[in-house]
DNA sequence: GGTCGAATAGTGTATATACACGTCTTATGG
DNA sequence: CCATAAGACGTGTATATACACTATTCGACC
């Protein structure tokens, strides 16, 4: 007697709450920085491989490229990157700009805060093994 | 000699992007029934809690209300739902029309199918496990 | 050197998401 | 009964997300 499985047991369904859920506890922490969460990531990526091609860092947050280009058009306008010419005709370079790093760097201490918070409240070694499964999840079912 | 959190190990990042994926992964599969993955747990749930109020669904699927009704109104448009009166005259109810309660049958074998490749690919009982998780995690940081 | 496929990027369109507010309805206390 | 609080909903505004296309540029091959 297998059970039928429940539509309520969906990956993707828990995986989305569970971020919807995670994008309000962290857009509240960043809030004073006036970041969103997606912003501060991005950023934080950018600001880590400098100069790096849209591709390349939509590929990073696994995120679609066409999304990526938009939400760069956002931080663009605020001025907290500066999206150039790339090495090649093609690509384009996405360089943080002072005022991004200034940015940046605003939003760390109040991310971190909400970090330690989650790893307090819910284990730093469990919190290190559910990313382990995040992460092969997606290894195992990249569309 | 405590390591600074890097923001690549923010919970929120690391959710978000394996929603994103699960996301185009599970709406691949449902492409055949029209319905996105949202759109579908909504007629799911709606459907199992037939007559819920819009407060309660959004409850259900832990979403902001307000974004629950815009989702509601293209379920209504496309003639899939009908929001009509509740018990109250405040509350509303959402109720499966006779066209939603077949594009959610037609879904179904889609969806339970794609969740079944999961279940082959990533594992019945790791899944399991990664979902208790994932709601204990929502359960200790929920706003 | 011209052609053609691959790489890189942007746009049109549509859905999803959340917050701050405003509206209307019910419940509660005097 | 009335005033006020609490509950349920919708809207304005803004960001996030993805797919199908289109345009441009590079590189490889003849």
């Amino acid at each position: 007697m297998a059970k039928v499985p429940s539509p309520l047991d969906c990956a993707c369904f828990n995986t989305r709450k569970t971020a919807r859920v995670l994008g309000q506890v962290y857009d509240r922490a960043l809030e004073p920085s006036g970041l969103k969460n997606t912003q501060f990531t991005a950023l934080a990526v950018a600001d880590a491989y400098d100069g790096i091609s849209i591709t390349d860092l939509s590929k990073a947050m696994e995120i679609e490229r066409t999304t990526l280009t938009r939400n760069l058009k956002l931080l663009e306008r605020d001025g907290l990157v500066k999206v150039g010419p790339g090495a090649d005709g093609r690509s384009k370079t996405v360089i943080l700009t002072a005022k991004g790093k200034r940015r940046l760097d605003g939003a760390l201490p109040l991310w971190r805060q909400a970090h330690e918070r989650m790893l307090r409240e819910f284990g730093a070694k469990r919190w290190k093994s559910v990313q382990k499964e995040l992460d092969a999840m997606r290894d195992r079912l990249h569309p």
